[in-house]
Formats: C-alpha cells, sequence, structure tokens
DNA sequence: CATATAATTATACGCTTGCATAATTACCCG
DNA sequence: CGGGTAATTATGCAAGCGTATAATTATATG
C-alpha cells in the first residue's frame, strides 16, 4: 500500500526472490562494526544523519541487526560516545608510553598531545558536539560524559601531582582543574576554527598557559621535536 | 484515512466545528515570538525537540504560520542562531559598562561574571551545543559562529591590552587565546556538570589561572563582592 | 457599514523514523 | 551429514516530520 524505504538487496533481482547472502560473526565484531558507522555518520553528518537505516548500511548489515545487539538506538549511541571519549584519552595517553621519566617532560608531551592531529579536529568536535545535547537529556549518557571528564582530569592530576612542587591538596584539585579548562578551551577552538591558528600554535599557547598556572617553564621541558 | 497529529482547536468542540480565535500581529513581534519559541526548545530538548509543531504550539500559532513568516525551518534557525550570539554579546559588554576605571578590577570582574549564572547554565550550554553541530555543515553558521568568537576575543583582548603591563603584540594575541581558553573550558564543564564543582570555585579558578597566564594577582583585584 | 486583503488556521500529502515481528539461513555440533 | 538454533534479513506499522495549499477570518480602509 505504502512506500518501503529501504532497498533489501542491491544484487538480487526482485524476480528470482532470494535474499541478501550474509555471513555470521561473533558479538563483538558486529558491534564494534556498528558502532563505527554510528560514529562516522554523526561525525560528519551531525546525529539527524545517524538514522538506524542508514548505521545499518554502513555497517553493511540491514536495520534490524542494530536492535539485535542494542536494545535500542540510544544504547548505540551511548556506546559509540564512550568509545570516542575514551579514544581521545587514550590518544593523550599513548605519548606518555615513550615519554622519558622526568614529570615536566611527561606533562609537556601529554599536553601537547592534546592540542594536535588527531585530537584536534574538526569530525571529532562534530562528534563531541553532537554528543553534548543529547547529554543533557539522557541521565545514562550524562553519567558517561561526567566519567570521561573526571577520568582525563585525574590523568592531568596524577602527572602535576608528580611535579616537583610543594602544594596542598586543595591547590591540586584547582591547578587540575584549571589546566584542564585551558586545554579544553584551545581543543574547541582548534577543532571548529583550524585556520585561525597557525601551525603549532595550539601546542606553544597551551604549553605557556599550563607552565603559567602551575608556576614552572613547561615549553623549555619539551623535547626537541617541537616546531 | 490515517492519523492528523496536530489538535486544531483545544477550546472548540469538533461538533461547533468553529476554528480557533486568533489575533492578526504585525510581522515583527510573530518573528520574534516564533524564534524565541524555537530557542527555548532547543535550549532544554536539543535540535531534535524544536519541530514546527513545538515551535508553532510554544508561540501560540499553528504550524503553517511559521512557513508564512521563513521560507523554511531552517531559516527560522538562522535566525534563532543569529539572536542568540547577539545576546550573548550584548551581556559580555553589559557587564562593563557598569565596572571601574581599574584595568585590572575591569578584566577580574569581565573574567567572574562570565563563570557564574547566568552565563553558566546548562540551558545555555545545551543552547549553544544545538547549534554547535549545525555549524559544521552550514557555512553561513560557521561564519557566524567565527564572528562571534573573534568578537569576544577582541573584547578580552582589549581587557589585557589595558593592563599596566609591558608585552609586545604577539604575546597580547597568544595572552587572549590562553585566557578565552580557558574561561571557555571553565565555561563548559561547569554548564555540562554543575554539580561537579562548588558554589564559586569556578570563578576562584578561573580568576586565579588568568591572573597566572597574565603575570598577575587578578583574584586581589576583585570588588569586595565576591563570595 | 461593506469590502478587500493579508494573516492565520485547517487539512492533507509524501517521506522518514524507530521499532516489532515473522521468515530465512549460515553455521555449530552430534 | 543432518538437524537445531541463533544470527540475520525481510516486512510491516504507527507516529512524527517538513511542507504545500485551500479555507477562513480579523482587521484596515473606503
Amino acid at each position: 500500500m505504502q512506500a518501503y524505504n529501504y532497498m533489501p538487496c542491491p544484487e538480487s533481482s526482485p524476480v528470482t526472490g532470494d535474499r541478501r547472502k550474509f555471513s555470521r560473526q561473533n558479538e563483538d565484531a558486529r558491534r564494534s562494526a556498528l558502532i563505527d558507522a554510528a560514529i562516522d555518520l554523526v561525525a560528519d553528518g551531525g546525529p539527524a544523519k545517524a538514522t538506524v537505516r542508514a548505521i545499518a548500511e554502513q555497517a553493511g548489515v540491514t536495520p534490524g541487526l542494530i536492535r539485535h545487539y542494542f536494545s535500542t538506538k540510544e544504547a548505540l549511541m551511548r556506546a559509540a560516545y564512550a568509545q570516542v571519549m575514551d579514544g581521545m584519552t587514550e590518544a593523550s595517553l599513548a605519548v606518555l608510553a615513550t615519554a622519558p621519566d622526568r614529570p615536566e617532560a611527561r606533562l609537556a608531551l601529554f599536553v601537547a598531545a592534546s592540542l594536535r592531529a588527531p585530537v584536534v579536529d574538526g569530525r571529532a568536535m562534530g562528534l563531541w558536539a553532537g554528543f553534548l545535547h543529547q547529554m543533557r537529556q539522557d541521565e545514562e549518557m550524562r553519567a558517561a560524559h561526567e566519567a570521561g571528564y573526571l577520568h582525563y582530569r585525574d590523568l592531568l592530576q596524577g602527572l602535576i601531582a608528580e611535579l616537583p612542587r610543594a602544594v596542598v591538596g586543595a591547590r591540586l584539585r584547582a591547578d587540575a582543574i584549571a589546566c584542564n579548562a585551558v586545554i579544553d578551551g584551545l581543543w574547541l577552538e582548534g577543532s571548529a576554527l583550524p585556520h585561525a591558528f597557525a601551525v603549532g600554535e595550539l601546542e606553544q599557547i597551551g604549553l605557556q598557559a599550563v607552565g603559567a598556572i602551575l608556576g614552572l617553564d613547561l615549553a623549555a621541558q619539551m623535547p626537541e621535536k617541537d616546531k
């Protein structure tokens, strides 16, 4: 009676009536494929483009499968958000693996890594912004955001605590919040308006600002591979 | 044949069949009423809740009227975004109007005002985030965002330039970017996670951080009405 | 007070959305 | 090699979306 807006199988002709071929996969592979598809679509298209049907097509499956792995579309979006946040934190954290032992150098590398690609990226920001407004309505999503934020900040606070400074506990918390805010703000505008800043400018400004807040010269602590 | 999802007139019974009463208004009043309604809905519900029907109901008219004043729904949303940005910059300027003459005090007041209600507010952030993701697709919106961001930053840079410091021009730009980033980051997280910070904590941290970046004690420069 | 006209409402249409459910089929295990 | 079963597809549905257009009616104007 009315239009049916999902193409069952592009290859099979309607006259033969045979179904689309598929292969079974284990749960983890399918779930992450669906999550990746959702992330891609939100990143360059906004949440509006990430429909159940579009996600399924991007993942190479049919729409019904989404509800087989996620109780609802919102659950899928939550999982996608968590993966994005974790990925950004891990990208910043990865530089510490090969970092020297000096606390100042480790903090400097961490800050700088947070202020250049791939962390600073218009796509990533679009993704983040797309999820941000859902956060205000969805209690679980807000919890996910808070966890991600606090995790990153705790990481930062841990690096700050290692510095050879004599500060009391309350000051440590304030320092971590302030440094985190600088990084967040620079990340945000650097991602939204990439051409408004010169190459390496964000890193340099970030190092200087964080250093000023903590009372040390962070830029001088960077290993000799900055621009 | 199928359901019709807009209630024509709540007061008039279907049997009498009379129309909803209305009064004609001039174009400006109606346009701004529709814009206000759209802003309200986006602010606490995200763009998804700002449907044509919801906007019309909020504005006290019927959905068809929207298309009488705006060629398309997107045109209405653009107008709403512009109004939000204009309102924010005007609010920032209003703080300076009653500020004392001392440059340090003016800057301190400006920073503190940006880090408490009503600037720090979940609704305002929801609004900002809701429009932010549209910015990535709509060239006109991106231009509007850039103009707003640079205008605010120039305002901040002007306040910094008034300080009794001896700095070169390049340093001034970097300082403005860094201070803007701190304010942005604190505003963002304070709005998103209000209960994660104590009362007045954001202002205090912001003043301290901005002061550290600029090399002066801003908190001490605040007039005696901070908590 | 009559009339024109523009503002507003009412209605409808085609499309998309998320979700439920039935039908199929690839793969595991005996 | 032949079921069993769970993964996957196919189909359908009710609701909501933006938009187009026709019908009304409030108001200005003479």
